[in-house]
DNA sequence: TGTAAACCTTCCCGTGGCTGTAAGGTCAAG
DNA sequence: CTTGACCTTACAGCCACGGGAAGGTTTACA
């Protein structure tokens, strides 16, 4: 099958496939007569697999790696499970970040009138408060 | 005060102070005879205030309009909360796409022996399912 | 047979928000 | 008079692609 098949079956977008071939995190893909890419089941699984693996925030360098155990025959499940606990750790340090920043906003949010007048408890809060800049 | 010094004072670094000269966030620093950047007290206060927006997850184009009213002395602080529910929103969006990938996380971790063996329900995870591929 | 649409190819630019590095000028201390 | 810490500009690189140009191929249909 052609690229935009391929692409429509593994998920990814035709642009992602190639650009995945130019840095070698794929095997070039055969191709036909016409220089077109041709694309078989055993491809379309490998693009699904990466696919997958960047939904759940991997990214490309850890997409190798995982790639490389899944072409491993003698590899070994705990180096996958690491992978996939650090990733979590990561997401986790992630989210926590991302609640902190919102627990800010809603603060601010809270505290502002939100009317047609100038004062503004955000305004005040970004222009002010590291906490500690009194003269202490 | 030097690039150095406002960058101390302002929680950014130097390189991201003339980078937001660069792209017209702020004014032009004024120029010392000898060519250096000098900052008073309210440049460093506006940089203060777009690291603080920066920290709570605004961009550099909502930077740019919580600047404008920051400046802006008729402002209406409903501009500036609107600003901040949009933000927080897109905050917990992002934040409810991280859980799940977190939980497809732990979900896979939890199901992988993590031993010295080739079998591997991540690597099948992350193969196989996308649910509905068997003949349905 | 023509032709238009829908593919495919390579190539290079742009994204956001910086950081790194190179090549040089300036300044304060010893 | 040198050393080292500043400062300047300018350009490259990061990540993971997407957009679009300029051209070749294939397919459908009048």
């Amino acid at each position: 099958m052609n690229i935009s098949e391929a692409a429509r079956r593994s998920g990814l977008s035709a642009k992602t496939i190639r650009y995945y071939e130019d840095i070698d995190l794929i095997a070039p893909a055969a191709r036909g007569q016409n220089g077109y890419r041709q694309y078989d089941h055993k491809a379309v699984e490998e693009l699904h697999f990466l696919a997958r693996a960047r939904e759940v925030g991997f990214d490309l360098l850890e997409c190798r790696q995982l790639l490389d155990l899944q072409r491993d025959s003698s590899r070994q499940s705990r180096h996958a499970r690491q992978l996939v606990l650090e990733k979590s750790q990561q997401l986790q340090t992630r989210i926590e970040q991302l609640v902190a920043m919102q627990n800010v906003l809603h603060s601010m949010a809270d505290r502002c009138k939100g009317d047609e007048g100038p004062a503004c408890a955000i305004l005040e809060d970004l222009a002010g408060a590291t906490e500690g800049e009194g003269d202490a």
